[in-house]
DNA sequence: GGGGGAATATACCGAATGGTATATTTCTGA
DNA sequence: TCAGAAATATACCATTCGGTATATTCCCCC
């Protein structure tokens, strides 16, 4: 509604930068006041506490993400297409990536171990789902006759994401974007596979 | 030499694990102490601070997989069934790792973001280094036959890296250890890649 | 154009942080 | 064996942490 939900807003999504820039414990809620001219006391006002806002801005990074991928994809028809746009799209958004502090999926992943169960519930969700939509797209890509019958899914939809992450990690460490390419040209090959007869 | 240099290295073990479970900033140094039986003053006794004894953790770290790649690869004559063993070594100890923490490269690649510069070029050689050894077995392969002379061996050292990455993250996160046998099963894939010709 | 409630600021809490100066214990070599 | 040095413990520092009670300001509706 008014003033105070467009507040509530801004502060998630001023803090799913700073918290994807400096990881969840090295976030202080200080840290974030400061940040967006607020005080602790107005950010306590619209969350209860410091785990809350972090799985509020980590949904809106993922929704951010989500909202990147749907734009590639809706200009391919066939789902060969979609899934190279798909891949394609991550070597697109690296630098913008890497300007926001790398993909949240992998630094939240890593940062919510154990510690953070909310959290690491999230993340979980979000890579199962990923994995779902990976699956569905190459089953439809079987039902069309795109996409070889004895083609393993579960497989491709594994190594799909494995190559992504792994990627950025390595792109982003090491400093050089030819990673995140290489990578996105080891799922053109995989996605290949699928499609012509190998054994 | 004496007991000063024990006490040194079993600080630096213990600490490996405790910083690689919980992460480089939720490790504090009186959790340190406490875990190993020691006081603050001892262990500043033998490191100037927090980080420089978390570099010497990692190094241990890294050094332990080392070994236990190197111990793999050591029955093995043959690139090809090096480069598989490589690959096949990160499934069978992944329970291992798992209990351990994760991978250090992980989590420390991930952790010491720009933060802390000193961790981040660890991390950064650590990759390099692992580049460059899949690089060199590669070539190997091609002068003595085993690999396709056209094979392109930067391609599958970063997919070889990513995929192993990628694999632990996904399957630590989810809780599953089918994820990484999936991505060392798509590292498969590529061995066998380059040495049938396919087009 | 106020009155009232919502939104924000201020000031503070106890606990924990990385780190240190100094006291005490333990080990080693003559 | 015992003195001196090396290793460890104790007690403390200033700062920051997440969080909160209360005071103040702002905004919306009658």
């Amino acid at each position: 509604m008014g003033k105070a939900e467009d507040t509530r807003q801004s502060i998630i999504e001023q803090a799913a930068v700073i918290f994807n820039k400096n990881g969840y414990q090295r976030t202080s809620m200080s840290m974030l006041s400061n940040a967006m001219g607020l005080t602790k006391g107005a950010i306590y006002g619209h969350f209860t506490d410091k785990d809350a806002l972090a799985v509020e801005a980590f949904r809106f990074s993922i929704s951010q993400v989500s909202r990147r991928v749907g734009e590639s994809l809706s200009s391919h028809g066939g789902v060969l297409d979609k899934l190279h746009a798909f891949a394609r799209t991550f070597v697109d958004f690296f630098e913008d990536t890497v300007r926001e502090g790398g993909c949240p999926i992998l630094n939240t992943a890593v940062d919510a171990d154990d510690a953070h169960p909310l959290l690491h519930g999230e993340v979980r969700r979000v890579l199962t789902a990923w994995e779902g939509r990976l699956v569905a797209m190459v089953n439809a890509g079987k039902e069309n006759g795109e996409i070889r019958p004895d083609a393993d899914s579960e497989l491709f939809a594994t190594t799909f994401i494995a190559l992504v992450e792994g990627g950025i990690l390595l792109a982003k460490t090491v400093g050089d974007r030819k990673y995140m390419e290489r990578s996105v040209e080891g799922i053109d090959l995989l996605i290949n596979q699928m499609t012509t007869v190998t054994d």
